[in-house]
DNA sequence: AATTGTGAAATTGTTCACAGCA
DNA sequence: TGCTGTGAACAATTTCACAATT
């Protein structure tokens, strides 16, 4: 964190904290719901009551990015909801790839979440003969050494990356020397990106070992976010 | 140091945040890597390098627990790791059990870090008859009817839901009436589970989602943790 | 000399409270 | 009246800076 290049710019950059977008991906979940429950207009009361959050919270996440609402009656649903998927991106489609056929990245290929907010899963790699050429849900698997050819080829804007730990920066090195900005990282790793790279990483040991604290420590601790 | 200070007071209830829980998930494996590397000791800088965060963090988590260094040495890396695992509680075995065999159910039960972290997966549940009674990496499938009965009969601790979102309510009301204190969540919906039930969901489109923004707004936006 | 442990300061994130508008 | 949008107040978290210790 010792670049100072951020600062400089007359640019109107603003920060917007991580939380803040986790909490418009949840918003855009609920809007949903709302909306095939027939509400034409929500309050931000309502939101954050059914997310338990607070009122002006939901209302200080909105107002970074405009103003959505009408004073007195609340956020026309179905609005607010296409303006937080323009915000959020996912009214448009996003090529993504997935590296990894194994139990994981087969489990991935198969969620249909990813198409239904626009993530459209359109090529599969491994590096195991017995399984380069066959098929999976209709994608064909190719052999990662094509990996860099093809994610040009494919226009692949996201890297979902499910390939052993041991293997897996030497393919989020590849991904980004071929221009990859976005990686979804499925290895227990802590990889290592650029940082004009963004990368999640979901570590499924450490949602474990979360709980397992809490299970240890709920006695003699006091975790925020928790009654 | 001053004399040991951390075990004496009647009401010890001091508040954790949740990043310093994750960043001790963090510790812990690189400190397995120090340790398989040949490091005997290491240093809050050193460690803070290795995971891009500052020396003072580090050694502010750690303080929370107590006092593992040597002023002018730095840490002993082994014993650190053993006092982290103790207080993360991934030094004892925990019983889990798994609802649901679909893609990302069967990926769960094959997955080996779960296993290596003393994550026992013992149970796994299905509602589909067809899977039932077959056998999943020497685990056999239980009709999901037999839930409540199999939680105590096993010392389930902690239940992972992998089934679709229009039945992971049911489930965790289930597990919650049974006992149930912890709840690892795959299935993308918010669900609700009483306040000492800790309950972490892992929403896989909202990872997508987190990216996606990004990928918009990175030339006007200032996220938080990106240099 | 090197490095921890920790109050204090700085920064970031959340909630309050109210002006302004439908 | 009801509810948004927002600056100000407050709270939580991170970083600084330095005394204490080996």
């Amino acid at each position: 964190m010792t670049s100072e290049s951020s600062k400089k710019h007359p640019t109107p950059t603003r920060r917007i904290s991580e939380s803040t977008i986790h909490r418009l991906s949840v918003y855009y979940r609920q809007l949903a719901i709302l909306e095939s429950e027939g509400y034409h207009t929500v309050s931000s009361k309502e939101l954050a009551k059914r997310e338990k959050l607070t009122p002006a919270q939901v209302r200080k996440d909105l107002s970074f990015f405009g103003s959505f609402g009408t004073r007195g009656l609340g956020y026309p649903t179905t609005e607010l909801k296409q303006k937080i998927a323009n915000i959020l991106g996912i009214d448009k489609l996003w090529h993504v790839a997935l590296v990894g056929a194994g139990n994981i990245g087969s489990a991935l290929a198969s969620y249909k979440e990813f198409a239904k907010q626009g993530f459209e899963l359109n090529s599969i790699f491994d590096n195991d003969q017995r399984k380069i050429g066959s098929n999976h849900k209709g994608i064909t698997i190719s052999d990662i050494g094509t990996l860099p050819e093809a994610l040009k080829k494919h226009h692949i804007e996201i890297v979902v990356i499910a390939v052993p730990a041991s293997n897996a920066q030497k393919i989020a090195d590849i991904c980004v020397a071929t221009g990859i900005k976005a990686i979804l990282n499925f290895a227990p790793i802590n990889l290592k990106v650029p940082s004009d790279v963004v990368l999640r990483t979901v570590n499924m040991s450490m949602e474990m070992e979360y709980l397992s604290f809490y299970l240890c420590n709920r006695h003699n601790i006091d975790v925020p976010g928790k009654g």
